[in-house]
DNA sequence: AACTTGCGCAACCGCTCCCGC
DNA sequence: GGCGGGAGCGGTTGCGCAAGT
């Protein structure tokens, strides 16, 4: 028993609408409203439509005010900056850019932005000479060939990419980089991020020390001393979250609902991750296990292939501008810290703001 | 000129969340 | 507290057009 379809399917049109239809839907929404209720929408104005297609029609093309293409190379920097914080968040990266549409965006992202940016990094992987025997070795293990593309597109993936890339310039202005422009949210929260940022940095410097390309352009994770401090931290943390899942619990009591589990919390539409202690042992081994060959072609870039920061800033031209300047990033951070201090996302901001942090950092931080 | 390929965009689909009963 | 229906979201698909062969 499948669930009950939101509209008669059969007697419904798809595909493109036609000027006459968006007349009338335009025409009805504007004297009228939706009425709060998208489903009875079509029948009111006759129009043989889905009620969520009508939906997605005003919202996405005939709203008033809306824009459509040519995205600014502001629009470009903010849609860059928030992709890598906050992952696929379309709506909430869409309320940062007036008069656009989380579907332009989404679609903006992945027929152009992408590209332009994990395009152009290989693009200067392939001008800087990557040594041949590497190459080889790559391809030989199915890494470096296209085919291992489809695996680097996964948001996470891309957002981890990207980040590192970010990391990788050592800019101080970097949001992640940089705990000063992290917002307030909670003491306890604050005191368990600055734990995690300060295991992500160890990991890091460790990782790079240690992780050194094998014969076959492989990676092999020679030694590990840091990994194990961060194992015992990580329980330490345990603790500590769960000390946080408390208070949470205690600010949750006058908002939206949250469900701790150990598992996604869900804090009105947005969701976190804490893992528990199976869970992040578990993660553990997935860092390990993302250490490996299907990720040694992002690996060699930032480790094997480590070059001096002017050179990586030269790799990097398009996100240069983009992330580097502290006007950009205080910008930023003072704009999200606005968002969050009115509140003005949703019911459940105060908890994305820390989603924001608990989210990433977590795939690192094990 | 005909065909193929790639790209951009609009729209659809299926899922989760929220809210009222 | 459980259930059902609507809203909203992100991923995916498919069509039309332009560029390339």
């Amino acid at each position: 028993m499948g669930r009950a379809p939101c509209c008669d399917k059969a007697n419904v049109k798809k595909g493109p609408w036609s000027p006459e239809e968006d007349a009338k839907l335009k025409a009805y929404i504007e004297q009228r409203g939706t009425g709060g209720n998208w489903i009875a929408l079509p029948h009111k104005i006759g129009l043989k439509r889905c009620g969520k297609s009508c939906r997605l029609r005003w919202l996405n093309y005939l709203r008033p005010n809306i824009k459509h293409g040519g995205f600014s190379e502001e629009e470009d920097n903010l849609i860059c900056n928030l992709y890598i914080s906050i992952g696929s968040r379309w709506s909430i990266i869409a309320a940062q850019l007036p008069g656009r549409t989380d579907n332009d965006i989404k679609n903006y992202w992945n027929t152009r932005l992408k590209k332009k940016l994990l395009g152009k990094r290989r693009e200067s992987q392939t001008r800087r000479g990557i040594s041949a025997s590497t190459q080889e070795g790559n391809e030989a293990n199915g890494m470096n060939d296209n085919s291992s593309l489809p695996a680097l597109s996964s948001s996470a993936l891309e957002r981890m990419q990207l980040q590192m890339q970010l990391q990788g310039l050592h800019n101080p202005f970097s949001f992640y980089n940089n705990p000063a422009l992290w917002p307030k949210y909670h003491a306890l929260g604050e005191k368990i991020l600055q734990d995690q940022y300060n295991d992500f940095l160890t990991m890091q410097q460790g990782r790079v020390s240690q992780i050194q390309p094998d014969h076959n352009g492989t990676f092999e994770d020679i030694a590990s001393p840091s990994f194990a401090s961060l194992q015992e931290n990580s329980l330490n943390r345990n603790h500590k979250q769960e000390e946080l899942e408390n208070s949470l619990n205690g600010l949750a009591s006058s908002s939206s609902s949250i469900a701790i589990e150990g598992r996604h919390k869900s804090y009105g539409r947005a969701s976190a991750f804490i893992p528990n202690e199976l869970e992040q042992s578990n993660m553990n081994f997935h860092m390990e296990a993302a250490l490996q060959p299907e990720f040694s072609d992002l690996l060699y870039n930032k480790m094997g292939g480590f070059n001096g920061v002017e050179e990586q800033i030269s790799e990097l031209d398009c996100l240069k501008d983009m992330t580097g300047t502290k006007e950009n990033m205080i910008w930023w951070a003072n704009d999200f810290d606005t968002k969050f201090l009115s509140n003005s996302w949703d019911s459940s901001s105060v908890f994305q703001t820390q989603e924001l942090f608990l989210d990433y950092p977590m795939g690192y931080d094990l």
